[in-house]
DNA sequence: AACTTTGGCGAGCGGG
DNA sequence: CCCGCTCGCCAA
């Protein structure tokens, strides 16, 4: 096996890293190759389209990449395979090459505040100053010298030597500002930069991550890297001002030192980040199991199951799909979610759960593209999916192979990891948990791209296949539960939720499901493999779907556990799902409260009174006393201006929202906005339409108080509703005029 | 030579 | 006052 670090094309070449014992770099190159599969030889082929056997297909080699496109547009007919795959990751794929391991560094640059960002990422701004720290906390820096395109050649000059040594260079929104800038200034001086390097948005590692793991809202409204390092490894940034960095290096001597230390600062704060969160590693792991270079884009699920399945493809002698271009998709159905059905505080619930539901109707139902059948296909035996399409069971399809190994290798490197701890190996098992973990990763993103446009095995019939069997056993298992006289409360694609029974009960009601129910109702469907089971993993002491207009809400709820991971629990583990005091975009006092209501309803308070005590102090303290700014801000992302709807479906003109009316704003001022950006606001007047608002940063005291009450009392509200639903109108304490119908009298209430 | 999915909630906007 | 729509964010 070669260990390649990077690869890159080298005109008509592909040119792969290697390094040596002393570090240095070796490089090997193979052609560059622009081949498509077909199972049978397409008539009249031009001679120069090079063509040979290759185990069960006809090779089709075109000379670059323009003529086999142009092939393939006028030859839909032809079955072809792969015949979208880059030269490189053909490379990677057909030989015998792993990813090696990465001498990483992280960068952070300055450039000249005189010009906007969006100017700076078009190459308008001078680099004043690089800082460079590797893994080890090795650190270099480069100053510009003076303002002389000469001078910042010399930089740029530092920058590349400095970067030499490594092999992956990772960087806070790297992708949206320092790789631009820097690609930008290099052009205009007519620099070379080598492209031996992976470059890593660390921003992008972050918040892709950083999704999986249980954040409150409070960490989600911004992902500035000072205000994420902060949280992370409790550092944030010094109080040089960002914004005035050209005065500051122009200023020269202790001015200029500051800058360049706060350049540093912020270089070997990504160190720290990745040193606490292991983001990057993790990134590493599953891109070298994917035989992918760990570059920004190995961050996504369909580079990461091109480059593993390619290479099993070419291995075993079988063909991936074409990705075709497509111009829109249908919308699939999705999974199936109940309203829950009913309110107040609820005792002793039990959650049956499918273990990894999607994959696991992959394998039994042997969703794939290749053993799908079509109307006329007869004399095969099928599985019949819920969708009534059949899928052949006389293979393993290869989809289903796939998530197959992703679990078995999960599960090989679960108990390497346990063997490794006991002995005592602890950077082995780490290594050990990272590939479990990255295989988790793999194996829940195979159903994501049945569905996706851009990947080449999306096919409605596949991915429905798979949902509408979720479906169908959530809603079987549910009533089932019903049949026992059990309660069924809740369903949300793979879990189901009851009450009315005793925890022995449930064991054996779930044991019951896996030993018969599931494995005959599945035979039935004509699986040949079971692979569906429920686990009984969790039950709540007590449990609270909050209420908004007489209706208790989906993908939201309270609750204390009495049983969790398969344990008895005494202490108090509290689950929060979707509330606002999870979200980002929330009002910060309407998470304070809702925290507080949260806490003492956990605790097994269930005299209204105390909580109509605790919403009087809340109004009585934001009706009258001083608010700082950080509690009056609001925090949402925005994406690129252009992309919001600015007529109605009437074709007259509408106003943007309110984060995108700041954007916009900002944007005009000069600020560097791009999607996925967050923009902070403060609302004067909500009672205009639209409402008005002004950037945080003009803040000078002056903002709506009834909004801001609004936004902290109705959280609450709503969990207080449920809880309570008919001891008190809480509508009482809301300051917009209660409408008719959310006076809860009795009757009017649905449900309970 | 680059984009995992759908379902659902609540805020805001504006028309009828 | 109700409703349909867009948007951001979260659950799975």
């Amino acid at each position: 096996m070669i260990p390649a670090v990077a690869g890159f094309n080298a005109f008509r070449k592909i040119r792969l890293v290697q390094i040596d014992g002393s570090g240095r770099r070796i490089y090997s190159d193979f052609d560059a190759r622009y081949v498509a599969y077909s199972r049978n030889l397409p008539s009249r082929i031009h001679h120069s389209i090079k063509v040979q056997h290759v185990g069960n297909f006809f090779e089709l080699e075109f000379k670059d990449w323009e003529s086999r496109d142009k092939w393939r547009k006028a030859h839909t007919n032809v079955e072809l395979f792969e015949g979208d795959v880059t030269p490189l990751k053909r490379v990677l794929a057909d030989n015998p090459i792993h990813i090696g391991k990465q001498r990483r560094c992280y960068l952070d640059i300055e450039t000249d505040s005189r010009v906007t960002p969006v100017q700076a990422i078009q190459g308008m701004a001078r680099i004043l100053s690089w800082a460079v720290v590797d893994s080890r906390g090795f650190a270099f820096q480069g100053c510009l010298n003076e303002d002389s395109n000469d001078a910042e050649t010399q930089l740029l000059f530092d920058l590349i030597a400095a970067l030499e040594p490594y092999d992956q260079v990772s960087g806070w929104n790297l992708d949206l500002f320092d790789k631009p800038v820097i690609d930008e200034r290099a052009k205009l001086l007519e620099v070379k930069i080598p492209r031996y390097w992976n470059w890593i948005d660390q921003l992008a590692t972050y918040k892709r991550f950083n999704l999986q793991v249980a954040t409150s809202g409070d960490q989600k409204t911004s992902f500035k890297l000072g205000d994420i390092a902060q949280f992370e490894v409790g550092e944030g940034k010094s109080n040089f001002k960002s914004n005035r960095t050209w005065e500051e290096w122009a200023a020269g001597g202790a001015r200029r030192r500051a800058m360049l230390e706060y350049n540093m600062q912020d270089a070997d704060l990504l160190r720290k980040i990745e040193d606490k969160t292991n983001y990057l590693d993790m990134n590493f792991t599953i891109a070298q199991l994917c035989n992918i270079f760990p570059n920004s884009h190995s961050l996504k699920p369909t580079a990461q199951l091109d480059g593993y399945l390619l290479r099993l493809a070419h291995e075993e002698g079988f063909r991936l799909p074409s990705r075709i271009e497509r111009e829109e998709t249908e919308k699939a159905v999705g999974a199936f979610v109940s309203q829950p059905t009913a309110c107040g505080i609820l005792k002793d619930v039990f959650v049956a759960d499918f273990s990894s539901l999607y994959p696991s109707i992959i394998e039994t139902w042997n969703i794939s593209y290749d053993t799908k059948l079509g109307p006329n296909d007869t004399g095969i035996p099928f599985a019949l999916a819920l969708n009534d399409v059949r899928y052949r069971t006389d293979h393993v399809g290869i989809i289903p192979r796939v998530t197959e190994e992703f679990g078995k290798l999960r599960t090989f490197w679960k108990s390497e990891k346990a063997r490794l701890i006991a002995a005592g190996d602890t950077a082995a098992a780490k290594d050990a948990d990272r590939r479990q973990n990255g295989f988790k990763v793999l194996r829940n993103s195979v159903y994501g791209i049945l569905l996706s446009e851009y990947s080449r095995f999306y096919d409605k019939d596949l991915g429905e296949a798979v949902t509408r069997a979720g479906q169908w056993l959530i809603q079987s298992i549910a009533a089932e539960g019903e049949k026992l006289g059990y309660r069924n409360l809740y369903n949300d694609t793979d879990g189901a939720m009851f009450d009315g029974c005793t925890h022995g009960e449930f064991l054996q009601f779930v044991a019951r499901l896996n030993d018969e129910y599931l494995p005959a109702i599945v035979s039935d469907k004509g699986c040949v493999t079971n692979r569906v089971a429920v686990d009984y993993q969790e039950a709540f002491e007590r449990i609270i779907f909050p209420v908004n207009d007489g209706e208790p809400a989906s993908k939201r709820y309270i609750g204390k556990f009495s049983f969790y991971q398969g344990r008895a629990v005494t202490g108090k583990v509290i689950e929060i799902k979707g509330m606002e005091c999870k979200r980002g975009d929330s009002s910060r006092l309407g998470r304070r409260m809702q925290l507080e209501v949260i806490d003492r309803l956990m605790d097994g308070c269930e005299d209204p009174e105390i909580f109509v005590q605790m919403v009087e102090t809340w109004k009585t303290k934001i009706t009258t006393e001083d608010i700082p700014l950080e509690d009056i801000v609001m925090s949402k992302s925005v994406k690129s201006i252009e992309t919001y709807k600015t007529k109605d479906v009437h074709g007259r003109e509408k106003s943007l929202p309110a984060q995108a009316r700041i954007a916009k704003e900002l944007i005009e001022r000069g600020e560097n906005i791009s999607s996925g950006d967050r923009v902070q606001y403060v609302v004067v007047n909500s009672l205009k339409t639209p409402m008005s608002l002004i950037p945080a940063s003009d803040f000078k005291g002056d903002f709506d108080r009834r909004y801001v009450w609004e936004r902290t009392y109705q959280p609450s509200m709503r969990l207080l509703t449920g809880a309570f639903p008919n001891d008190r109108n809480w509508l009482h304490w809301t300051i917009k005029k209660p409408k008719k119908k959310d006076i809860p009298l009795d009757n009017q209430l649905k449900l309970f």
